[in-house]
DNA sequence: TGTACATCAGTGAACGCGCGTTCACTGATGTAC
DNA sequence: TGTACATCAGTGAACGCGCGTTCACTGATGTAC
């Protein structure tokens, strides 16, 4: 996102105070092209321009980079299903949920590198308060999509950390399989798209229940 | 699986010409244990007890070991489905594309070495004839099982693709939030029961349109 | 305004390590005669 | 039955490389007086 690619440079054009913005950027760029395997503390020093230990000064090691990247990826995908659900926060509006199944699934597809490593607990510090605490924070967006859906009379019945679970699977399978580029060798539909289809099918199966 | 473990020791027990089998298991092992990232030819080679030059060997280089493990989990997983859907192929049986997906899903979570690494375009040959061919072929079982299912007079009306693809978006979603450890934070459940759940859901959707 | 000192982000040289790959080789097995 | 040869799976030494991490350092910025 935004203006990590510019800062790609011998002499970095970044602000003072900014390298750790701009490290974090890089890394995200930097898994999206090579997966989190191919990323290296050295490589991503390299593409912002500065010295190899630099990230490791501001991170501690590799892991910390990576639980860094991953928590500001729990934080920005919340906001991101927040805002689809009450961009006006006053007014109750139907397919809350539909909305905030697109939100996620457009995030995943907008953002491979944040949201490759949210998932791959195993190259990161999968104990790091922080990290947890935005997994957590971020589920819950999604668990007030579905009551602000049901706020509207939908599916009254329904126990809600189960629909929440149905829609997160689905819209998790959907940006997963994109991601690795099978889903386009079926079908050319946008994955957004076929999201909406699944969460418009999943909704009107509760509504009649 | 297998006897993989069995294998581990430096006076190798396999038989002439398992060597192959035995590195394939002990990297489906590795993968399940360290992830893609952490697995270099030298910790197979360690694993079964051989040189670490073996495995370079038998499958050229590192992508080739990985390309040929991704190739047979898509051969295992389509067996698994396959036989999920039709244990007696002359019986035509409801619910056929609830097994099928259960079966999905169960194989992802008992395998998972050979799983992650069939959706690692990036650490594999994906242009492998083979890895393509063993693809298409596990996709194919998939619209089987849903044309299995049609055939007992279910949903007639919808497109065979497109109701595919809206189970296997769930079924994956289970399985690949359930083996990043996601899954478990929320719900106690099983993910093979996870997914009977929503495909139930899914074809009872369909089946009143 | 000028001097002395503290802070701290970022440097760059150095280290040891595990890696993938290459390659001449060995030694067991099988086949031809 | 015995000999000569071919095959080929697996060896082990060697290579060069990129890596993570450490650490004494520099030099710009800010603060105290």
């Amino acid at each position: 996102m935004t203006e990590s690619s510019a800062v790609v440079s011998r002499n970095p054009t970044y602000f003072p105070g900014d390298l750790h913005r701009a490290l974090l950027d890089a890394a995200a760029l930097a898994i999206e092209e090579m997966g989190p395997a191919g990323v290296s503390l050295r490589e991503v020093a390299r593409r912002v321009g500065v010295s190899h230990a630099a990230p490791a000064h501001h991170f501690g090691d590799k892991a910390g980079l990576f639980t860094a990247l991953a928590t500001e990826g729990f934080e920005l995908l919340g906001d991101a299903v927040r805002s689809a659900v009450a961009p006006d926060p006053h007014a109750l509006r139907r397919e809350s949920l539909i909305d905030a199944g697109v939100a996620y699934v457009h995030f995943a597809t907008t953002h491979r590198g944040h949201f490759e490593i949210m998932w791959r607990g195993d190259l990161l510090r999968n104990d790091d308060p922080d990290y947890l605490l935005a997994g957590a924070a971020a589920f819950d967006v999604l668990v007030e999509a579905v009551r602000a859906h049901q706020a509207t009379g939908w599916a009254p019945g329904q126990d809600l950390v189960d629909v929440t679970l149905s829609a997160w699977v689905m819209v998790h399978g959907v940006a997963t399989l994109h991601n690795s580029g099978a889903l386009a060798v079926v079908r050319d539909r946008s994955p957004e798209e076929v999201a909406r289809g699944l969460l418009r099918m999943h909704t009107r199966a509760l509504e009649s229940t």
